[in-house]
DNA sequence: GCATAGTTCAAACGGTCGTTTGAACTGGAG
DNA sequence: CTCCAGTTCAAACGACCGTTTGAACTATGC
């Protein structure tokens, strides 16, 4: 590994001031891939945009799907991080509300990534794209990373919403998965300036709030 | 045009008992772009389904985009009718409620697509999968055959919310066309038989009460 | 019969796709 | 220095893409 020189006992810092290539692809397929799509993005144009040759993207991930699998899991990690830690810490506290839950899943996935700058919004159309790419094996390979953590949610609205039958809750869990999904890849803001393009707070708020009421009045059985 | 031999003032009734390369062609196309998207699915795919020539759709149609334009078209054709005459409809009784105006955009959507039989879910996919296509382009062909009805039924959702600011109400509109996409496309059924094998009448049951609770309660400012 | 417009067909067009190859380059280890 | 694993590179692979061509076929109108 020639790239970062911090083999050895001491830690020679050199403070590489580019990514490596591996990281320059990963950011590049994040972006295009969240622009248009897994199979409306070649990899010659995500090589060219990343300064890499096309070469690189078998050498360092194997192929186009390894690709764009190290891309989802690497955006998905710090987004499961933090609805893991703030469940435990709604769980710690004892009977959350569904309010409470709500926003434990929905303000990772709008918050923490909008913010900071610009790299943020790649990152949420991304992963928002990808949770529903026309491809079922796409869509699948999403899933694997969500899913680990979607039982929990299911089982803290469920305690929340003692009246709601399972099915109930599970029917809105997809819809306020979905829901985000598409908020996050801006696909519902097609009035220019209409809701998606003031800060991502205020998006949080009016989602959350949407679906809270859905939660606790819309449900059936 | 000797397929169907209707010319001339005499109606020969010939029944031709197989349909039209024209018609197949867009039968097949509705069912592959709907499983595999616009990207995905390649003309020989279609062609080759239909029992038809590759050159036909350009023959028929002109190109892979204008058969998808054409598809579109047919497909919403019937959606937009029954929306039309059910807005009609309500607003010749004058005021009518959220809920009434709400199930009048979400059942031509499920109700009137996924009846009769197996085609249906066909069609129903197809409009889901194009609404949020990951290409813009596509996207605004879909939106292109929605939007005339647009401003109509966002009047009809802000008289029946008076309390609502306009971008809430359209906030809580884009929100309801996108729940609506995802379930007619069946990419919120991941579970099988969770809550989407049922019959559609009992989905579009669930996703009224969901929107119509999300509506009156859930609409910030 | 012949002419004709509509439709289908096999074949090929140039281009782009994801992937592979093998050589060239890089920089620390011995 | 030589060695060597890690990385980059230009080039090519076969396959598939949407589109076009021009001839062949079909059924009607004259």
């Amino acid at each position: 590994m020639p790239e970062r020189a911090v083999a050895g006992g001491k830690e020679k810092f050199v403070e590489t001031p580019v990514e490596s290539t591996r990281e320059r692809l990963l950011n590049v397929a994040e972006q295009r891939f969240g622009e248009g799509g897994y199979e409306g993005t070649s990899l010659r144009a995500i090589t060219v945009a990343a300064a890499a040759n096309i070469a690189a993207v078998n050498y360092h991930f194997g192929s186009k799907e390894a690709l764009l699998r190290a891309a989802v899991a690497r955006a998905m990690a710090p987004v499961n991080t933090e609805r893991r830690r703030r469940l435990d810490q709604l769980e710690a506290r004892g009977g959350p509300s569904a309010e409470q839950v709500i926003r434990a899943f929905i303000e990772p996935g709008l918050d923490l990534v909008l913010r900071r700058g610009e790299r943020g919004a790649v990152v949420a159309r991304f992963i928002g794209r990808i949770a529903f790419d026309p491809s079922q094996r796409i869509r699948e390979l999403y899933a694997a990373e969500s899913d680990p953590i979607e039982s929990r949610y299911l089982a803290a609205l469920q305690s929340a919403l003692p009246h709601a039958s399972p099915e109930a809750v599970a029917f809105g869990y997809v819809n306020m998965l979905g829901l985000l999904a598409l908020h996050q890849s801006q696909a519902l803001s097609r009035a220019p300036g209409v809701d998606d393009a003031e800060d991502p707070g205020k998006l949080a708020e009016n989602l959350v709030a949407f679906l809270v009421a859905a939660f606790d009045r819309g449900l059936r059985t």
